[in-house]
DNA sequence: TGACGATATTCGTTTTAACCATTATCCTGG
DNA sequence: CCAGGATAATGGTTAAAACGAATATCGTCA
C-alpha cells in the first residue's frame, strides 16, 4: 500500500542512483571518484581560483576535509594551491594544466552519457526538466 | 566557452549533489547512510525476501560487499537473512520489524524533503519529470 | 554420479568519507 | 597594538566503499 507520492519519491531516488552508477563507470577508468570530479568542476567554475572554504560550502564538507580532498587532487597533479595576495588567510585552488586536460577529457564521455540517457526525450522536455532541477536548488 | 549541453549537464549534476546532500541530512539523525537507506528500500520492494545477488545487481555492488552491507544492517537489527527453501544456495533478505519501523519513520521526512523541493512546481510538471526520469533508467 | 556453474561468505587490503579537537596564520576593529 | 574572528592545516579516529582472492555450499545436467 504505497501512496503516489512515495512512488514518485522512489522513482526520483532510483533515477539518481542509476545516474550516479553510470557516472561512476565513466569516471572509474580515469581514476577519479565522483567526489573528486565534483570538486574539479567546482574549481573549474571558480574562474580566478576558488577559496577552499567555498569548495566546502558547495560540497557540504568541513574545511579540514576539503584540505585533504585537495591534498589528494594535488597528489595527482590536477590542482594547485596558492595564497591569496590580498588576504593571506585564504588559499586559492586552481586547476593545473593536467587538471584542465583531465576534466576536459571527461567532458566528452559525461556528455555522451547524458545524451544517451536523454535520447528519445524531446528537447523541450529536457529544457523543462532542467528548469525544474534548477528550481530545486533554490527551495 | 561552455556549450549549452555542458551547462545542462552541470545543472543536472548540481541538482543531484544538492538532493543527495539534503537527503543525507535527513538520514543522518537516524544513523543510516544513503547506501544503507537504498538497500533498505530495495529490500522493502522485494516483497517476499530478496536474494542477496539481486541487491547487488540493483546497487552495482559485488556480492561480497552486499554480504557486509547486509551484515551491518543485521548488526542494527534492521534486516534478517534466511535460506531459500527451494534453492538453498540463495539467501533471502527481509526487513525485521525494527527495519520496517525505521524505514517507515524515514518516509515522512524524505517525502517532506521532496515536497519542499518541488514546492511551487506544477503537479503536471512533476509528473512529466518523473516520466522522463523513468525513461532514463531504460536508456 | 560428478563436474561445473551459481550463490554467498570470509578474509584481507586500500582508499575515502565524516567527524572532532587542536594549532597556525592572518586580518580587522576598537 | 592586540583580542577576537576568520581561514586553513594537522593529527587522529571510525566507518564505509571498492576491489580481489579464496573457500564453502548447493543445484543441475550430461
Amino acid at each position: 500500500m504505497r501512496s503516489a507520492e512515495e512512488w514518485a519519491v522512489g522513482e526520483i531516488l532510483r533515477a539518481g542512483e542509476h545516474l550516479n552508477g553510470r557516472l561512476n563507470e565513466v569516471l572509474k577508468p580515469f581514476g577519479v571518484s565522483f567526489t573528486q570530479y565534483t570538486a574539479l568542476r567546482i574549481v573549474r567554475d571558480g574562474e580566478e581560483g576558488i577559496a577552499s572554504s567555498s569548495i566546502g560550502e558547495r560540497m557540504h564538507t568541513r574545511d579540514s576535509d576539503v584540505t585533504r580532498l585537495v591534498d589528494r587532487l594535488i597528489g595527482r597533479g590536477l590542482v594547485e594551491r596558492s595564497r591569496d595576495a590580498a588576504d593571506r588567510r585564504i588559499v586559492r585552488v586552481r586547476l593545473t594544466e593536467q587538471g584542465t586536460e583531465l576534466i576536459e577529457r571527461l567532458d566528452a564521455p559525461v556528455l555522451a552519457l547524458m545524451a544517451k540517457s536523454f535520447a528519445g526525450v524531446k528537447a523541450k522536455r529536457v529544457r523543462r526538466l532542467i528548469e525544474v532541477l534548477g528550481h530545486l536548488r533554490g527551495a
